[in-house]
DNA sequence: TTCAAAATGACTGACCGTCGGTCAATAAAA
DNA sequence: TTTTATTGACCGACGGTCAGTCATTTTGAA
């Protein structure tokens, strides 16, 4: 018997091989043919790890919402304020460091597939990660009542400001020159000023 | 001279006879053979109207939109209190009508389309509807300030409520069940609890 | 103990069908 | 005849398949 490899490892390695080139051309670009030669494999044996293209942009992002959900926790437990945590919480559409950047291109390629197809598995992942951040957020926030940062009726914007993220996040992908961080913070700022309990 | 046909009107005709046909399969199914055969024309011909097979879905979202905002300006104008109004704004997200509906998919199936290419034409496209958008809601706003309905610093929430309906038709486009008319109704009753002037 | 044959999973790339897009030829109006 | 509109055969690219090859391990007869 030939030696049995570890499926789950070598496809994230393929994946993995891929993800400077899906960044500079994108998924609409990319060949199978292309994504086979820079992991160094046969056309075939692609399929022997994934079941379509698109599989391939599926395992990175699980691999990248792996990461940053670890990342985030970490980053968190060192922050004091629930305003700066929160604002972290923003991290994802505002930061336009070249790590980020990639993430962001990723995400926005991955949502670009989720909707043209109608993929119950992509949309079930989706909401899974919705459901951490919302937990997260939610946590922060009966955090900041509790330390009497907040007035308590912030709670009722934790589904506000998680749709909030997720719409700066598309008009950022989808329209030119928009101003992401601004907007952000503007919006926090505002909303601190009313969530906020003064001194 | 040969007959010269109103390029413009054929284009929109074409476009409109692929209406149901995309909704029913969507874009990444479509094949430009399709789309002659149900337009009754040649498939080259579709290339004399477009320039490739997404400019069709390009051209619907136009008539879409343009009838949209007239629509919402008549709708606009019959109603009474700014509350009223915004939750109008929000129709777009909330509304399931087949009409509805059918407006909502062509819109995701648009999005996924500027994702995935980087179109400026349509990213430009995107920027122009969001001003409209952006405007009608700060008319509103305004005058619910004038009128004493709403609290001077409602003004601040324009971006974010703008973001917020984004990000709940991208949660409704990506998730499964996603709750977008509860969503938005708990978003803008808690919202108006704080804005809304006081009697 | 030895080692050839059998077994089997990994791997491959030629091949296939599909489809977006092109273009040379044709039709038709003026 | 000229100009414009129309067309569908054709092309090339690409996603995905599959019959066959390879490498390694197991087996069991000598």
């Amino acid at each position: 018997m030939p030696k049995i490899v570890n499926k789950e490892e070598k496809r994230r390695e393929i994946a993995l091989s891929c993800l400077d080139l899906i960044y500079d051309i994108g998924m609409k670009k990319l060949t199978v043919a292309q994504v086979a030669k820079t992991a160094g494999i046969g056309k075939g044996t692609v399929y022997e790890y994934f079941e379509h293209k698109e599989d391939i942009l599926f395992e990175i992002i699980n691999i990248h919402i792996e990461q940053y959900h670890q990342n985030f926790i970490a980053t968190i437990k060192d922050v004091e304020s629930t305003r700066e945590k929160i604002y972290y919480f923003f991290d994802f559409v505002m930061n336009d460091s070249d790590e980020n950047t990639k993430h962001f291109n990723g995400y926005k390629e991955y949502l670009s597939i989720v909707l043209s197809e109608d993929n119950s598995q992509m949309k079930h992942f989706n909401t899974k990660c919705n459901k951490f951040f919302k937990e997260q957020l939610q946590l922060m926030i009966e955090e900041g009542i509790e330390k009497k940062e907040l007035l308590p009726f912030a709670i009722n914007f934790i589904d506000g400001m998680l749709a909030f993220e997720k719409g700066v996040a598309l008009m950022k992908m989808s329209q030119n020159d928009f101003q992401a961080k601004k907007t952000c913070e503007d919006f926090l700022s505002n909303l601190f000023n009313l969530i906020e309990a003064k001194k």
